[in-house]
DNA sequence: TACGCTATTGCAACTATGTTGCAAAATGTT
DNA sequence: AACATTTTGCAACATAGTTGCAATAGCGTA
């Protein structure tokens, strides 16, 4: 764990810190999507609010994660493929939310279908976020 | 117009105030979808920001607006079709956030696709929203 | 291993956004 | 017009996110 976390940061071209090690770590032990508030809760008090939301961010310019949007406006955060390079996200999976669990995942094998746009419409990107019940909710319900 | 907006107010079941008016007038003047500091600039300070907030969250309640989500997590408002009714939305369509002017359209008449979930999740909700150019912008270069 | 440059972090302060309780004002019904 | 019920405004609070700057840590080099 520790040097798969310390490989994809040298890959990304960034520099080793607690605060990058920790917050990777977060990622890789959850199945989820992220939101800042869960990473807060997961790193402690070891870090400040501010190197959160820098390592985040500087997360999402190499490619590392990426955001999704939620109907409830909270940015989530998950991991990239490795496809995913900086600048350059392959992420046209659908996402799920739960209703139940409200953990959002990404449906990695079920790609976003195409859509015909009117006249004069140029679509550059397209996000689709599907709510209902997981399959962990299903299980156990 | 002042008209419709009585008329559209008394069948939701809701008393003629003059914030609401207004805050419908805006809709109806505007053909994209608005987010609230849109409609603080519109109404200008002849009304508080929390009864913006309070109206807004009564229209969507009553149906006469729904929430458009949108990848850089501003909360977007839109007026709903007729079919719309309280508790129960019909805003199965597309929704364009166009890149260059920021503003957000509902396309109507752009239906969003059905998916297969992968086992284990059900689907109760799809939002598709999609980045690009509006015609508007792509007729103005 | 120590040095120094650069990148990163923590702190403080600030802005924006959204919420709640309560008293005052407006609505609509009789 | 009078009354009961909604709605509004104010104040205070809560949360989310940003910026500047000084202190600190990482890392290449000697």
């Amino acid at each position: 764990m520790e040097q798969k976390i310390i490989d994809l940061l040298k890959r990304s071209g960034l520099s080793i810190t607690d605060s990058r090690k920790k917050i990777l770590e977060s990622f890789f032990q959850e199945n989820s999507a992220l939101a800042h508030a869960d990473i807060e809760l997961h790193v402690g008090t070891d870090f400040d609010r501010v190197t959160i939301y820098r390592t985040l961010q500087t997360f999402v310019d190499k490619g590392i994660i990426h955001t999704i949007p939620t109907p409830d406006n909270a940015v989530v955060y998950a991991l990239c493929k490795d496809s995913c390079s900086a600048g350059h996200h392959h992420d046209n999976h659908v996402h799920f939310i739960c209703d139940n669990c409200n953990k959002t995942f990404c449906l990695e094998h079920v790609v976003v279908p195409a859509v015909k746009m009117p006249t004069g419409f140029n679509a550059s990107q397209i996000d689709m976020v599907v709510s209902g019940i997981c399959n962990f909710c299903n299980i156990l319900s």
